[in-house]
DNA sequence: TAAATACTTCGATAACTATCAAAGTATAAA
DNA sequence: TTTATACTTTGATAGTTATCGAAGTATTTA
C-alpha cells in the first residue's frame, strides 16, 4: 500500500494517540520547550518537574500520573524520579521521526 | 504555560486524534504519498480514489466512510464528489503547520 | 518517629470510538 | 427503466478512555 511497514504505522499511530488529547498535549509542549531552552547549554538538561502540570492543567493528580504514563509508554518522553519528584525529559528520536514523517 | 493557545493546542489535538487510529493513518498516508507523486507534474492532481482504501485496507465501506470523514473534520484532508467517486486531496496547510510543530 | 509531600494504584463511571449489518441515496451503465 | 456501483446513514455493540475520589507507597522534613 504504501512504504512503511504496518508495525511501523502502529508505532506511530500510538505516538498520534498520545498527542490526541488536550491535556497530554500540553504536558508534552511543555517537555518539548524545556528541552529546547536547555538545548546547547553548559549545565545538564534539569528536566521538566511533574508537579508543575498539576497545577497548571487543572486536572487532578491521578489524571497527570495517567497521561505521563501514556507519554512514556508511547515513546515520547521518559521520566526519571529524583527523591521525591519527577522528571520528564524528551526522546529526541521519536521527536526526530515524527518529524521526518512531515517533512516532504 | 506556552507560547500556543488553548484553541490552538486544541486543533492540533483533533489533528493528532485523526492520526492516531493505524486504518485512518493509513488512509492519511496515502492521501499523502499521493500528493507528493503528482507535485510539480503538468496534469491537475488526479486524486487519490477512496474504493482502493475499503479493499486494501480489509474493512468495511461504512468503516472507511467515518474515516475519511474524521480526517475531513479534522482539516487533513478534503474530498471532491465526482460523479459516484469520491476522490481525496491533501489539505497542504494543515500538513506544514504539523511540519513546523516538529521543526527544532 | 510523626507529619507532610509527591506521586501511583484502584475502582467506578460517564463518555467516546471502531466496527458491522442493514437500509438508504445518488450516479452510471445496460 | 432496471440493475449495478459507490458511497452514506442508522442502530447496535463491544471495547476504550478521561476523570475522579479514596487509599497506598515512598521520600523528605520537622
Amino acid at each position: 500500500m504504501c512504504r512503511m511497514t504496518s508495525t511501523g504505522i502502529s508505532h506511530l499511530a500510538a505516538a498520534f494517540k498520545a498527542l490526541s488529547h488536550p491535556n497530554r498535549l500540553q504536558i508534552y509542549l511543555e517537555v518539548v520547550d524545556h528541552h529546547r531552552q536547555n538545548r546547547g547549554m553548559p549545565a545538564p538538561d534539569s528536566g521538566c518537574g511533574v508537579t508543575d502540570f498539576i497545577s497548571k492543567l487543572n486536572i487532578g493528580a491521578p489524571t497527570v500520573s495517567h497521561h505521563v504514563k501514556a507519554l512514556v509508554d508511547a515513546g515520547l518522553i521518559r521520566v526519571e524520579k529524583q527523591g521525591k519528584f519527577l522528571t520528564c525529559y524528551l526522546n529526541d528520536a521519536l521527536f526526530q521521526e515524527l518529524s521526518e514523517f512531515f517533512q516532504h
